[in-house]
DNA sequence: AAAGTAAGTATGAAAAACAATACTAAAATT
DNA sequence: AATTTTAGTATTGTTTTTCATACTTACTTT
C-alpha cells in the first residue's frame, strides 16, 4: 500500500492522467457524429458533387446499398450536417447539399485525403510488383 | 433512349462523374484504415500518453473491453501505426507508441479535436436548460 | 398496355462488431 | 499459503451493422 502511493504519485508526477471519453475528448466527441463505415465517406462524396441527386450517390459511393444510404443520409441530416431538398416531381428527385455546419467538417476531409493519398504511395512500395 | 442520351450529355456537361472508392478516392482508403469505432480514439490516446501501457489504456479509453482494446492494438500494430515493446519483466510491462508513420495521422486528430470542440459548443447552445 | 424511372420503404437474414466472463503466468507482497 | 499484479487469451453470447430482395408511387416513354 505504501508502495502503491508511492507509484501513484510518481505518476501523477510523470503523467497527466487522461481520459478518453465523449466529455473530455473531443476527437471522441467527433467519433460519436463520424462513426460508422459509411459517414465520412458520404459527406465527402455530398462535399464534391454537391447538390447530389439520390441515384447519383448511390451510384458513385461503390458498395453502398440503397438501405444503407437511405438511412445513413437521414442520420446525418439528424446531426444537421446535409440538407435535403425535395423536389415536387414525377419521378421523384431529391438534393442533398451540406450546411454550413456540415462544411465546417472540410478540414477533417482534407486531412484525411491527404493522408489517404500518401498511404498510397507508402502500400505501392511495399508491394511486391 | 433520345431523351436520356440528352439527359446524358447534360450532365457530363455540367457534372464529373465522381466514383468513391478505395481506388479514387483517398478519403476512402484513410477510412478503411481508421475505421471502426476504436481506431481514432485509441490512435489519439496514445499520441497524448505515448508511451502508453496496456492497463493504463484500458482504464483511459472510457468503455473499451480489455478483448476489444487488443485487439484493436493488434490490428493498429499491423498497419504499422503503432509499435508494441515488450518488457520481460513480471508482471508484465507492454507499451505501445506511434510509429513515425502514425504520427503522420497528427493532422487528421488535430482536425478532428479542433471541430469536436466546436460540436460541443453548438450542442450547448441547443441543449434546453 | 407494358416497361421504365427516381427515391424511397419494408422485411428478414447474414455478417461483423462488440461485450462479459473466466482463465493464465510468474513473481512480489501480505 | 493466499492475494495481488499486468497483459493478455479463449470462449460464448449479444447487439449492431450491413445486405439482399421485393415492393411502392405516379408519370413518361415505347
Amino acid at each position: 500500500m505504501k508502495n502503491n502511493t508511492k507509484i501513484d504519485n510518481q505518476e501523477v508526477r510523470n503523467k497527466k492522467s487522461f481520459v478518453f471519453d465523449e466529455e473530455s475528448c473531443p476527437v471522441t466527441a467527433t467519433m460519436q457524429v463520424l462513426g460508422g463505415k459509411w459517414k465520412v465517406i458520404l459527406i465527402n462524396a455530398i462535399y464534391h458533387t454537391s447538390p447530389a441527386r439520390f441515384g447519383e450517390l448511390k451510384r458513385s459511393v461503390v458498395g453502398i446499398t440503397q438501405s444503407m444510404l437511405t438511412q445513413q443520409l437521414r442520420e446525418l441530416e439528424d446531426d444537421g450536417l446535409i440538407s435535403r431538398k425535395i423536389y415536387a416531381e414525377i419521378p421523384p428527385r431529391v438534393e442533398y447539399t451540406l450546411t454550413e455546419f456540415g462544411l465546417t467538417l472540410a478540414p477533417i476531409m482534407q486531412s484525411m485525403a491527404k493522408w489517404g493519398e500518401e498511404y498510397r504511395i507508402k502500400k505501392q512500395k511495399v508491394s511486391i510488383y
